[in-house]
DNA sequence: GCTCGGGTTGTCCATGCGGCCAATCGTACT
DNA sequence: AGTACGATTGGCCGCATGGACAACCCGAGC
């Protein structure tokens, strides 16, 4: 991230004033994403963004209305990115048991120690203030719901899930359990996921009573 | 929280020093915990902290090594009595699908008005960097599990919940998901989480398949 | 060749912060 | 009565912050 290749001329063009602009303003905003997972959103400083992103902090105030304005479009912009991948795993998935496999084995593995785990309770933290940010949040999380529900259905119509209840109301639980899990791992690393993991595989192939 | 009774002398009582001492040390950390609640941790001064209580800037010094000592005092404290309730809950319910019923209750009914629910989402952002503030938290998680999971093997006991899986994991699995629905619901309020109960309490009844 | 304008740079400033401390107070103990 | 000591109080300091700004650089278009 310090490096200048990200902002700075490549080999082969000559560095248009105006794509000087964007590069700055990327720069900007990939060291401001960064640096809020790894500090936080309120230890972060424009200066510190700055000399991350190897400008001088002027170009801040140039660039961005703000420090609010700069923070909120880079953690708008690492959340999207961040959900980018389960939200095409969850498309993707053959099936709901599936879908939990491959995400607890992801938790398992240490899918925490990404930086995008902290950039996203970050961010969270901060959108249930912000409407600005609080807003197309909820746009992604509803997305996301969706589908799962999607998943959801065709498990429901190849019979390997019960029929009766709602399917958005099973991706919305899916949802919150995957989400909560992540907030339990984060906040106790030692918690073994194992026995939820089965649990909740269990109960939804229908353990016998 | 402004009312000077939390500190100052009562009517038959004469304020004896000691007991000052400690009046004032108890108002600093509960107006901590309220201006946390309010304004996010990250906003909160030491001065504004100190107004609140009704107490000059320099009490805070003398009271606590640290801005970050009291926060994280307070922090501790706020989250115990938050999740006293919901801990005596578990314990008393006659069955999962009664606790279950009554969060879900809880939450349509606006519970997360509760400035005690932002509270616990600084606390566990913050949780997440200090691990001073982490560790005991974590004590706390894992005693509600704990209780949530002797609850569920009552259930299983009495054949109201699948014997085949696992107590601890599905008391981890609805401990999880009952976070992660307080969480979505922070980031979009117009969430309706009627679907969700229903498809959980389906699940657990073993619904048809 | 010259202007024009977006982009860049470093400096400056007002503000508010956390922490420190010396003076003061008032109670409890001798 | 006198002393010791913990609690109180408000002023003070050094410092970092976010933002503004004037001077500048340099390619683009005439």
């Amino acid at each position: 991230m310090d490096n200048p290749s990200t902002r700075r001329n490549r080999p082969g063009r000559r560095p248009s004033t105006a794509e000087q602009g964007v590069a700055t303003r990327r720069a900007l905003l990939d060291a401001a994403a960064a640096l809020v997972a790894e500090s936080g959103w309120c230890a972060v400083t424009t200066r510190a963004i700055a000399a991350r992103a190897g400008v001088p902090h002027g170009a801040v105030s140039y660039h961005f209305a703000g420090k609010e304005e700069l923070l909120r479009e880079a953690a708008l912009a690492a959340t999207r990115q961040a959900l980018a991948a389960p939200a095409a795993f969850a498309t993707q998935a053959g099936s709901v048991a599936e879908l939990l496999e491959g995400t607890f084995a992801w938790y398992a593995a240490g899918g925490l120690a990404d930086p995008a785990v902290a950039q996203l309770l970050e961010t969270a933290r901060q959108a249930a203030r912000d409407p600005l940010l609080r807003a197309p949040i909820a746009a992604e999380l509803h997305d996301y719901r969706k589908a799962l529900a999607d998943l959801v259905r065709r498990d429901q119509q190849r019979g390997a899930l019960a029929a009766g209840v709602p399917a958005d109301g099973v991706a919305a639980a899916i949802a919150a359990l995957l989400d909560g899990l992540i907030l339990h791992l984060v906040l106790d690393p030692d918690l073994d996921t194992q026995p939820a993991a089965a649990a909740v595989l269990g109960l939804l192939a229908g353990e016998p009573r």
